[in-house]
DNA sequence: TTGTACGCGTTATCAC
DNA sequence: GTGATAACGCGTACAA
């Protein structure tokens, strides 16, 4: 690695007047400058960014925490939290909690030694699950500032960027109420566990309620088969003639499943489920989806964040982001 | 941040001392290295990790260049990198080149500067349509470590781990034609332009001449709709009796848009597709597939790099890891 | 057993 | 217009 020092010595120059040299600066001589950044260029000099983030006291890098990133709704976040720290230029380290409260808490203390300047969290499932947030406000206590997306947690004060479950579900069911005309709709769900599957699991059950419609949840977490559970399920209560779906797995088994059964798409049984971009690709006929803009969670968080950074104000707001029914050919 | 000046300055010693202390160094008495130790953990000390990268020359920060984390094989490769570069005390940086060269080149070219000790490529599908290497090049030249997955290029000397594309194509054109009995498949393709594309397509051209039958490819790069294509094409072309799908989505849209045409799967059409870890959910009947172990490619990548790392040889060698063939439903 | 001095690479302040 | 010096926080060879 080119450093400062070599330049100077190989220019018989001192260091600082190379420093000086290369970042423009007007007492420096342009013939000095044209030597200095020649020399630069042609050993390729980069200055050290480790260097200069001990200098700065910044690092220019965002940690981001997220439960794991094969579910393509973390991934398209990520994918949007990449981009926008990009454009900002931010690095971001990329820390998976695989829904580990252990891991969770060993990343965020890792980092929390200098390594980023600010966090992007969403909270392991077993964080969530058993209430544990002190790691998270350890962090906020070393004034590192933490912005938490999707799956937050309400004892914990921070910025927050989440999706309007309620409403999205809400919206759902009542259009599968009153526009699709059914009655007997079926939640089927494998996120009850989560803050985000509750919230959505409220929006139906009003829904159902302001109807006078019953409720009917099928729970899938942490169940195996979840298809044959779903088949016999929709065997067994021939009466339901809708499905909503709180992921974006299980309203495209239960198309399938429904298909199985024989069952007509959308004439028999309304579908919708979760989804985001290209998810509608995978089922036949193309499932009608609750879209949640996964791609602007990300990018609205990283810009929160930085603002925060760039302020040093306090991060007390809750954005809303959101979601949008997006109508396939599983619904009428 | 608390740094180990402060320490020194509360109890009056000299920052060495904290320094050793901190460290258990021999040195030190028994009894100064408790009141240090218990200061630090009242103060909630940790050494500030950018002066330690400063001063040892070493980040233990890989770089992970990939195309897009949004195709669930990076995903679960990126899964795969995290895990173990966790396991080794190692972070990672993500940058995601959004199959774009241009990104890619900058990714590559802000973090050689010092801010990483290697990096691990999956190139853009730009750069490897163009054959642009350089800017890969140049990092080597900068004496950073560089291992390339999957998409890999040839004129780049490094560490490769690659699947054995061509091989595992081969042996599952071979099923269809000698276990599945069937004469007539369709190779169905998306990712026709790049290097595992092709390797993938001579498998499958080699498998079909040994038997000397007809190849038959349907290529879908860049093509709108997929699924109205395959209809299409499934429609005019009876003989069909196998699909071979080259990625993990154009399988499933096969799936269903047979089903539409009222064809019986395996009985009529038999399909196989790439796939990965839960890929298998989503059709009905479950997808056979050409299972790529992708976390073990990041795994076996990690270790690989930090090999390198920890011994500085060059790097030459090239990994195959193992597909398998998964039976699913889809086959007979 | 403890402390002093130096270096990692950069930048900023001050002196010449 | 140029150069010397200090500082960011850490670790360590050497001196006391």
């Amino acid at each position: 690695m080119t450093t400062l020092k070599e330049l100077a010595k190989r220019l018989n120059i001192s260091i600082s007047t190379v420093s000086k040299a290369l970042n423009d600066s007007h007492e420096i001589s342009d013939i000095t400058k044209k030597r200095v950044n020649n020399l630069a260029e042609e050993l390729n000099y980069k200055p050290n960014r480790i260097a200069q983030q001990l200098k700065n006291n910044k690092t220019k890098t965002i940690g981001v925490i997220l439960p794991t990133v094969i579910n393509p709704f973390f991934a398209e976040v990520l994918h949007g939290i990449e981009i926008t720290a990009t454009n900002f230029n931010y690095d971001i380290i990329v820390c998976l909690s695989n829904e580990s409260l252990e891991k969770e808490k060993r990343s965020i203390e890792l980092l929390s030694n200098g390594s980023v300047d600010g966090f992007i969290i969403a909270v392991a499932r077993e964080s969530q699950v058993n209430g544990v947030s002190k790691h998270i406000k350890e962090a906020i206590d070393r004034k590192i500032p933490v912005l938490m997306f999707d799956r937050v947690m309400h004892d914990i004060t921070c910025n927050k960027v989440v999706v309007d479950d309620f409403k999205s579900v809400y919206t759902a069911t009542d259009f599968l109420i009153n526009e699709d005309k059914r009655s007997n709709i079926l939640l089927v769900s494998n996120i009850e566990e989560l803050s985000v599957g509750k919230l959505r699991t409220l929006g139906y059950e009003k829904a159902i309620q302001e109807n006078e419609l019953t409720s009917n949840i099928l729970k899938l977490d942490n169940v195996e088969n979840i298809d044959e559970t779903i088949y016999n399920y929709l065997k067994a209560n021939k009466s339901i003639d809708a499905i909503l779906s709180l992921d974006h797995i299980t309203g495209i088994v239960a198309i399938n499943m429904a298909k199985k059964l024989g069952l007509k798409i959308p004439e028999d049984l309304s579908v919708i489920g979760f989804g985001y971009e290209h998810t509608n690709l995978l089922s036949s006929p193309k499932i009608s989806i609750i879209h949640q803009k996964a791609h602007q969670i990300g990018e609205m968080s990283v810009k929160l964040l930085l603002q925060q950074l760039n302020t040093d104000n306090y991060g007390l707001e809750t954005t809303i982001v959101p979601s949008e029914l997006k109508l396939g050919r599983s619904t009428k």
